[in-house]
DNA sequence: TAAAAAATATACCAAACGGTATATTTTTTA
DNA sequence: TAAAAAATATACCGTTTGGTATATTTTTTA
């Protein structure tokens, strides 16, 4: 069971993370925070030390959220190449989902803690890196069993494949047009099919 | 010649754009924007309406000199496809040029502009229409003069493309590291060659 | 259920915010 | 070069900022 204070941590998380994400570090204010939660600021500096304390467990948050559903999507196959191809179908919906959290928060917040909050920008490259193992493995394992080519290099597709869908969701986003994300995941799709697969 | 005026506009405008292109609307202060210009609040408010018409002047003002750029570099030939190529080119310099700009001017106004600043995103929005017709203009003359397949949709491949830049851009930014533009330009490279080309 | 501890609310702080009215200086015009 | 106009500096405005000390309330412990 949850303590009173674990409760009002995560609810506050909960409240506030959309915020963080939509309107970035700096457009951020205390006085949205406690509106937002309807609590005050004892409340608050109660629970986090301070604002950036904050915005990084706020981040995390979200993250964190957002790994859960991809993770779960990809377990509905063991084959690797089908688990690269379910991937793909994860970020056709992820207009839709991303924007109940406040957007994407490796690109908000990457963009927005660059050459303003190095604490932050360092958290967002600890989850870039992890996704790209994740999806460097999932390549290394497809290798292993027979179903992707042995001349593949995993990082280098993992890398590319994050690329291209970060650049989709900056596009999608920005544009407020999904054909970005759409796309792109097609031609993924076909690189998958005719680049990856043995 | 330029008027005393206009001097002191571009003068405040070459200081100041790339402090809001790193920093952002909201994190750029009125006062970070006197002390880089050694201007007074006087001669900022006597040129410029209020911040926001200053942050659109700026960023504007950062296009325009990375359009004419890029507007050079593809000049040097006058075939479509070899124009293609320039532009991927042009890219491959893009981390260390833009970052005398203080980043890429579309990424962090398109991030930062959204849900926060209407105005902002829609000159956004507009540079990256000009960019996308541009290139899509570029890849038709390719088809009309049988350098690039007739199977091409145009405007689909200046998507792409711009995407996958928008992309490494990002990428490159948040990382520090020019493994993903120059990932990235070899593999538009590769699309241009195997898919484009006629 | 009473005492101790934890969580939250209230009231306040100095500093910084964007912006403006007006005085002064500089530039342009005649 | 003197007068008019334009540009810039100075001094100030009310509001909001992130944060804190302390009072009050709620929760937990015994």
């Amino acid at each position: 069971m949850l303590t009173k204070s674990e409760q009002t941590k995560l609810y506050i998380l909960e409240t506030v993370a959309p915020i963080f994400n939509k309107n970035g570090y700096a457009a951020t204010s205390m006085s949205d925070i406690t509106s937002a939660t309807k609590l005050t600021k004892g409340a608050i500096y109660g629970n986090f030390k301070d604002k950036e304390e904050l915005a990084i467990a706020a981040f995390k948050h979200t993250v964190k959220k957002l790994m859960f559903l991809i993770a779960n999507h990809i377990s509905k196959s063991e084959s690797p190449i089908q688990k690269l191809y379910l991937i793909v179908d994860f970020y056709k919906d992820y207009y839709s989902v991303s924007k109940t959290f406040g957007g994407c928060p490796v690109l908000n917040v990457g963009v927005d803690a660059n050459n303003q909050n190095s604490d932050l920008l360092e958290k967002v490259r600890l989850v870039i890196e992890r996704i790209q193992d994740q999806v460097a493995t999932i390549i290394e394992n497809g290798i292993e069993v027979g179903e992707i080519s042995t001349e593949i290099n995993a990082m280098q597709y993992a890398k590319r494949i994050d690329t291209m869908i970060q650049g989709a969701i900056f596009m999608t986003y920005t544009m407020d047009d999904d054909f970005y994300m759409n796309d792109t995941m097609k031609q993924i799709d076909t690189m998958i099919t005719n680049e990856l697969k043995a």
